[in-house]
RNA sequence: GUGCCUGUAGCUCAACGGCAGAGCGCCUGACUGUGGCUCAGGAGGUUGUGGGUUCGAGACCCAUCAGGCACCCCA
């Protein structure tokens, strides 16, 4: 047994440069949710364990439970949603539905980690409350894609299924419920394992060869949402939920596209299963090809989950931003604000007389909002203090010796490129505004390599 | 929870069962109002942890912890 000083396996601990980009993350994330009214909730990290069982299907093991120290049985969130329909239950009567809520916080599952899976996650979620409106879906899907592109992604992907599309396929090939199931999960991966890949899986859990080809031939749809949807509508005639189903996903892409949601970030995919056991309507995921990381955030409608607290059934659709993957990725491909430090200029201290003089030019700045840091030992050779400055990824600093001090002035050193300048001391906070301006301007997905690099040359 | 792979300096990695090393980074100086480049010097290790085999273990065996990959599943 190890006594090294360690943190928890599967909880990552964020340092400075990391938590930079995650601050951008939800600042972004936020910005977006409350342009469409979303308001804000904070629930408890721990639950009674009675809250959380029985809501999100198999997974139930993986829920992390402990007894408080009255001995009564709690347990971590699993999610941000099941929280969610406590609270709605709970406080009915002072809420107003149609209610739409985001959350952001962590979760924890014991699963084992790996690559974009954690034990400790922080998710960001929107719900829309008590709606059965396909205007509300809509939303959801004008949100996420907003959020996506805010942040810098360009080429994503956003998956649309809906349960009854899968329950269909499933009655129409013939399977009862309880082989549904490992069905759904087959099919799911889909996109890993391949076409093949998924027939095989279908006839070791013991599929009907020619079920299993009416079903192959049905999730592997391809083409536009409309043109996929007829083809469904088709092939599934005579089972009356899944026509529903197809309907309402027409009626949700329709108002998708009316909130300007782009043609070519959505599609169709009969296999989408989706692993939480409480949705009842449509289904969606994001993904992007590259990297690789799984989806990037799921959802759906769930109209039956807050009725198990509430005792009436009140229907919602929302879904989650996985931040932990929104990190790795961004982080991978060189996103989010250029800078990986808060200040944009460090003040010198020249020599201990002057000391006090540049602290004063730093209080300036500060009253001038400039994030600034000063050198805190005055005797500090000068040359350290710029090799410090330029080591933490400052990108400006400013030496006010006895020469500036007399004529009125400042230099004014930009590390990257070394240039300087000696300004008016009333023109710096202005010259390093505009400059911490471009400074935070965030990169896309797009722009990696290049814009990034710091100059060294 | 299952299987496989990997843990050596701050980082990336060497070292046949036989004296623990290199590159980069770090510190000091050459450089008394300016970082990066160059040169010279220096510090830095209980080889993840605990046990075992052996004359001798970084290496082999067992356990354990941590990381990666594939399952399972998910954000």
């Amino acid at each position: 047994m190890s006594s090294r000083v360690q943190n928890i396996r599967g909880m990552r601990d964020h340092l400075p440069s990391a938590m930079i980009l995650r601050q951008y993350i939800i600042n972004t994330l936020t910005s977006v949710f409350e342009r469409y009214g979303f308001e804000p909730l904070q629930t408890p990290i721990v639950e009674y364990a009675e809250t959380l069982d029985g809501k999100i299907g198999d997974d139930e093991k993986l829920i992390y439970r402990f007894e408080d120290h009255g001995g009564r049985k709690v347990a971590l969130r699993y999610d941000q949603t099941v929280p969610l329909a406590r609270v709605v239950a709970q406080y009915q009567g002072q809420l107003l539905f149609p209610w739409r809520r985001y959350a952001i916080g962590q979760s924890y599952r014991g699963e084992r980690p790996g690559r974009g899976r954690y034990r400790e996650l922080w998710q960001a979620d929107i719900d829309i409350v008590g709606s059965a409106s396909p205007v509300a879906d809509a939303e959801i899907l004008a949100v996420l894609t907003d959020a996506l592109t805010a942040l810098g992604f360009t080429g994503f992907t956003t998956l649309i299924s809906h349960r009854q599309v899968l329950g269909g396929i499933a009655r129409v090939s013939g399977l009862d419920e309880a082989a549904a199931g490992n069905v759904y999960r087959a099919i799911d991966k889909l996109d890993k394992i391949g076409i093949d890949g998924v027939r095989n899986e279908l006839l070791q859990s013991g599929v009907a060869p020619d079920a299993v080809e009416r079903i192959l031939a049905l999730i592997d749809l391809q083409g536009g949402a409309d043109e996929v949807l007829d083809e469904l509508e088709r092939r599934l005639q005579g089972d009356e939920r899944a026509q529903q189903a197809i309907a309402n996903l027409r009626a949700i892409i329709g108002y998708a596209r009316a909130m300007g949601v782009p043609e070519e970030r959505i599609v169709i995919a009969p296999r989408l299963a989706r692993g939480l056991s409480y949705y009842t309507g449509a289904v969606f995921e994001s993904i992007v090809q590259n990297p690789p990381m799984g989806s990037l955030l799921g959802g759906g409608r769930y109209d039956e989950l807050i009725g198990m607290f509430a005792g009436r059934s009140i229907p919602t659709v929302g879904l989650a931003f996985g931040i932990e993957r929104l990190h790795d990725v961004m982080e991978e491909l060189g996103m989010g604000p250029a800078s990986r430090t808060i200040a944009v200029a460090l003040v010198t201290l020249f020599n201990p007389e002057m000391a006090p003089e540049s602290l004063r030019l730093a209080q300036e700045l500060r009253q001038a909002g400039l994030m600034i840091e000063t050198t805190l030992d005055p005797s500090e050779k000068l040359g350290k203090q710029l090799q410090y400055a330029d080591r933490r990824g400052i990108p400006y600093a400013l030496v006010l010796g006895p020469d500036e001090l007399a004529r009125g002035e400042v230099v004014v050193k930009h590390l990257c490129s070394g240039e300087q300048r000696s300004v008016a001391r009333s023109a710096v906070a202005g010259m390093l505004a505009s400059a911490a301006e471009s400074q935070r301007a965030p990169r896309t997905a797009n722009e990696q390599g290049g814009l990034h690099e710091r100059q060294t040359s």
